[in-house]
DNA sequence: GTTGATATTTAGGTTACCCTAATATATAAA
DNA sequence: TTTATATATTAGGGTAACCTAAATATCAAC
């Protein structure tokens, strides 16, 4: 397997190709490549046992290609909980790392990097690392669109994608973070919060706010 | 920079390719490939600037290729001794792993890395890390084929080549022993040494023993 | 100085991963 | 139900990094 199709296969799990048929062009948008090429991967991803893909629907993993993709994401938020604790890396800073250091790690370094970490529930992000946990979390947590107006949440999970991450920065939001939602404006896409620390008030899109998961306080 | 030339560059490194020229061949044998590959390869190093490329002669790193490769080697040799120092793995198993993390390995991620690790000095198999004192190493160290008949010598450095590594393992020989050389038969290959701690005859190629390097006791 | 062994290059071909332009399909709107 | 728009595929092309087979250069031995 080579990084580039690992990947992809990365790409869809976090776009939920586990349960559901992922369209070609989110997978296009996410890694910023062009619809054809993601066409022709798909057909060779097929061929390899990892896809189920279905031809203008869309393509969903294969239990193997669900468990290499947690595999994957596994080593991947291991080295960003290496690179922030023990290298001293800022939050914002460890994913474009970790999106290399993922494909040059064998499932024996993974190991014995998770137990020098001593076992790190969550990567610095909020990400399970257990592939258990993986699931049960993407399963269990709620978008911030969701969130109930005015209701109290706290901040668990950004999904770490690094333009995401800017903007979020950009828009003074971190893990752990308490947030009110207090308005939602579907036409100019609008989600107004309030920030429970700072009592500030935060504007972001209703586009973006997908990425951050929330859970009841 | 792709790994594969990334590679190319530590090779030519190894082989000598900062002071003299290096056939093609040397570089196919040492990297598995065929000749044409390697000749190929050559025109695009130049292109790059790496590298100075005489036909039918050999490959010369320029200023510039020699920083990059011994930039490469300082982030392997890191890696090693992380592996070994934290993560328990053994030396002869490091080689291989450090082979694919130099490539995913940022100047920032390595310099952080240097300094976790209490800047050490060599690498598990007696590598310089430091680039100065890698050049020095490299003119300085006596391969052991040129040691004296009959004068006990300490084994300073192996390359660190894989398929040298486990030879070296299966003939008992490791970093820091001290070793006679008490025959030579250039007919059969062949080397005769004593090992000072357990007084047993080794017989190594002689071949082989040109990568092992000595330093007087 | 010719010969022969070895090393190297040239020629031609493959696969992986990317692209644009043109065409076809699906779906939402009129 | 036609039409417009978004999405996807097909067609055709490019570069990187590999290969084998055949041609050519080098160099040492005779
Ligand atoms: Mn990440
Ligand atoms: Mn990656
Ligand atoms: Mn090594
Ligand atoms: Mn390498």
């Amino acid at each position: 397997m080579s990084p580039t199709k690992e990947d992809y296969l990365k790409i869809l799990f976090e776009l939920g190709g586990r349960t559901e048929q992922v369209p070609n062009k989110e997978i296009a948008n996410r890694l910023s490549i062009s619809p054809p090429t993601v066409t022709e991967m798909m057909n060779s991803l097929v061929k390899a046992g990892w896809v189920v893909y279905t031809p203008y629907k869309g393509s969903k993993l294969t239990q193997e290609g669900t468990d290499y993709a947690k595999k994957l994401i596994r080593k991947h938020r291991l080295w960003e909980v290496f690179l922030v604790k023990h290298l001293g890396f800022n939050i914002n800073e460890v994913h474009p790392e970790a999106e290399l250091l993922e494909h040059s790690t064998s499932a024996e370094l993974a190991d014995r990097l998770e137990a020098y970490l001593e076992f790190p529930e969550y990567c610095p992000h909020g990400g399970a690392i257990s592939t258990d946990l993986m699931e049960e979390q993407e399963d269990m947590t709620v978008h911030l669109t969701e969130a109930v107006l005015g209701v109290p949440v706290r901040i668990s999970r950004i999904v770490d994608e690094d333009r995401l991450l800017r903007y979020f920065e950009n828009h003074d939001l971190k893990i752990g973070d308490r947030v009110t939602v207090t308005g939602r404006d579907s036409g100019l896409d609008l989600l107004t919060l309030n920030h429970g620390t700072t009592d500030k008030e935060i504007q972001i899109s209703q586009t973006i706010a997908q990425y951050l998961f929330v859970e009841h306080i």
